[in-house]
DNA sequence: TTTACATATCTAGAAAATTAGATATGTTTT
DNA sequence: AAAACATATCTAATTTTCTAGATATGTAAA
């Protein structure tokens, strides 16, 4: 959830990429990393099960691969959850 | 999440109870455990953690315990997850 | 075309969740 | 007040999740 929360302003949450001036594919995987603290395994796996979930849309980017939020999956989820919660 | 949603609509997921004939203070524990198929201890844990999430209201009507939803926790709960997520 | 770097996958140990049996408690009936 | 019944709590075993180290793969730089 953390995760998610910070990918809706990634700008305000993550340092510019070095290689491109946007975050229109998201955040790459060091980044996420380095802000929750845990290990890169880690993170690769959860990123790697949020995106089995479409969850999230991975890009790669050279050697860097950028997760972003997949809206329609997300807000999808929240309506199901509203309904038969 | 199966328990929450039966509590909606108890007439249409339970038997009418013994010694009163409606469903205004929930459901009986012994119906939800018939209905879940686990075990009396287990479904019992299940309601009173429930309960202490606040998800659950319990009323004692002699030897019955029965629980309801609490709806406004509920819905505050979606309509969080709904901002947040 | 080797080296370095970013990410992914494999493996396994630690931690937490799930669940039931045994037992305890509270309430009603006899 | 003893017995019966519904529910709660305690304890522990099983299963699942969480997590990191080691290693593999893919890409770019030297």
């Amino acid at each position: 959830m953390a995760i998610l929360q910070w990918l809706k302003e990634p700008e305000k949450n993550f340092p510019p990429h070095q290689d491109i001036d946007h975050f229109n594919d998201g955040v790459c995987v060091g980044y996420i990393q380095d802000k929750t603290g845990l290990s890169q395994s880690t993170i690769s796996t959860y990123l790697n099960s949020m995106q089995n979930a479409h969850l999230l849309i991975p890009t790669r980017h050279g050697k860097w691969t950028y997760y972003k939020r997949n809206e329609e999956v997300i807000q999808a989820y929240v309506n199901t959850l509203k309904d038969t919660l």
